[in-house]
Order: structure tokens, then sequence, then C-alpha cells
DNA sequence: TGCTAATTCGCATGAGTTGCAGATTGGGTG
DNA sequence: CACCCAATCTGCAACTCATGCGAATTAGCA
């Protein structure tokens, strides 16, 4: 079985800016603090599928004081509104994306890297088993060696 | 740019009988203990991609006694031997898969069950923005209604 | 400016999993 | 068949990640 890669076309990545998440949580009866501002901030154009340790560290570099607990509630009420998306990997904890856009990922199998990758003509899979399963959407992980390993692993004196 | 993804074909259900577990165990230097041979007997052709909990309350049955500790220390030596895939999903605990034959799975977003399902022409798929990195798996989650729950939405008045 | 519900924060709690150590045992050896 | 030792088992403690709770604070509207 081979995938066919495309070249490289143009990804673009749909991430809500600062101010229309402001809005988004306003329009919902939801306050904007000082936290909340910092941790959009944080989150925008974000590639690093960032756990909530990872941004409550970033955070206290800005913002001194602010507290782990504030940091999870926000980011569930961001994807409780569909603006983040949750991953579950292995090697450790939740990951949070705020790239919404319809995107799968590939994660590295010796650093654990993980990137965004762009799939198309998905309708093209042949699927059997589904069973009466009415599937709505699909959710592809490509494991392997990220580029920076790949290398590595063809220089083993490194 | 392209990928190739093991295997191809035909997909059976590949699962390991007690037996060949057995073996596979003695070749490694590990021993086969009576919790052990327990384990491989519920796992074999399971196809409820059970919890550690969930193994461990069925074999605590057959086996009052049975130690919590030594359902995951036996869970964690198959998959280190690759007889066994662990599964991470949304809504809980680490799920192991008896099931080791190139397979995904689709799960319900209203009821949670997971069941495999079999992927072809995954070369069909167009994929952008790997950008160096080296595919060698993909594992696709569908996400959706299960049969019974897809019936339940058809007739809201249950 | 004042009010009030939402939020923050810190601590306690909970779920899931692993580390540890003493007692036990599989299974190769003599 | 008995012995021996490393592998294993078990129970408990500890650890990680995440959430519940409540008193103090604050955003945002009247």
């Amino acid at each position: 079985m081979s995938c066919r890669l495309g070249g490289g076309g143009i990804t673009v990545v749909v991430v809500r800016t600062p101010t229309e998440l402001t809005t988004a949580f306003r329009e919902r009866g939801l306050k904007v603090t000082p936290q909340r501002q910092l941790l959009f901030r944080l989150l925008h154009a974000n590639p690093t599928h960032p756990t909530a340790e990872a941004l409550f560290a970033t955070a206290s570099e800005q913002m001194p004081g602010i507290s782990l607990r504030t940091v999870y509630q926000t980011l569930n009420d961001l994807a409780a509104m569909g603006e983040l998306r949750v991953l579950l990997f292995a090697g450790g904890s939740t990951r949070f994306d705020p790239n919404v856009s319809d995107h799968h990922h590939a994660q590295c199998d010796r650093c654990g890297e993980l990137h965004d990758v762009y799939v198309d003509r998905l309708e093209a899979l042949t699927v059997a088993g589904f069973d009466g399963f009415v599937a709505e959407r699909a959710s592809i992980v490509f494991s392997g060696l990220c580029a920076a390993c790949s290398k590595l692993s063809n220089h083993p004196n490194q």
C-alpha cells in the first residue's frame, strides 16, 4: 500500500485572532480577562500543539502568578466553543491545536514532534466494516520520522 | 514525494493465540505465569478494545486476587513486543487492541463505542505539508454515530 | 459609580498509571 | 527430582495530569 503525497500545496492555517476570540467570548456572556487575552495571544498562529503546562510556562513569563487552573479553564472554554481542537497522542498529556481547519497530523516516532498536514481526496478511501456506523469526520495521524530525525538515521555516526 | 505504508492486500485479523504468546514470551526469557496465561486467553480475539481496568475486572472473576499491577505489567510487555496496540481516545483511559493487523477505528460520538474498520486505497490520498517527514504508518479514526445511536437520533422521541 | 455574575487562584481531590520492595515462583540446571 | 536464581506478583506509595471547590477579586453592564 502506498500513498501519493501532494507537491507541497499552499496550506492555509485558519486561526482566530485575539480580537475575534474576544468578541466570541463576549457574545457568549464570557468575560475577557487579562489572563485570557494573554492566552489568546499565545495561541494565535501557534503551530506547536502546546500542552496546558507548556502554555502555562510561557504565560507565566509574561504574567507571573497566573494560575495553571486558569490556563486549563480557558483552554476548555475555547475547546467547548470549537475554537481549539483537543489532541491525544502517545507520550504524555493532552495537546491543544488552535488550528481548527480541516487538517491532520504527522508525529515523529523518535522526537515526538507533531506537525500539521493537509489531506485531500479522503472520499477516495474504501472502508470496510462500518457496519451501520455513520462517519462524519476522520482524523489521520501519520507516524514516521520527521525531516531532522530522518537525516540522523541516515548518518548513524551522529 | 510519496510514502509507502506497510502491508497491503487482504486484511486478516491477526491475533496471536495464547499458545503463540506463550512461546513468544519464553523466547524472550520472560516467564509464563498463570496470571499471564489468563490474560492471554482474555485478549485472544477480543474485539472490545478493553482498558486495563476492564481486563482486571474480568480477570478477577476467574482469578480472585490477581493484581491490577500485574495486568498493567503484562499489557505493557505485550505492547513492547508488538503484540498489542495501545490506543488513546477521548473519554478516559488507555485501551489495548490485540488486533495488530493493519486496521483503523470508528468511534461513536454518543456512546463512545469503538470498533475496527479496514481501509483500502490509502494510496489515493493526497497529502500536503509533510515537508520532509517520512511517513511509515497511518492511523485513521472515524467519528460519527454507531448503528445503534444513529437509529436513536432518527427517533428522537425515544 | 455600583452591582452581580463570572473569573481567578490555590489547594484538595480524583483517575489512571508506575515505582518500589519483600515474598513468591517459573523453568533451566545438576 | 531437588535446587537455585532471576523474573514475577502483589500491595502500597508515589506520581502525573486534570478537575472540583470556595473565598476573594473583577469585568462589564445599568
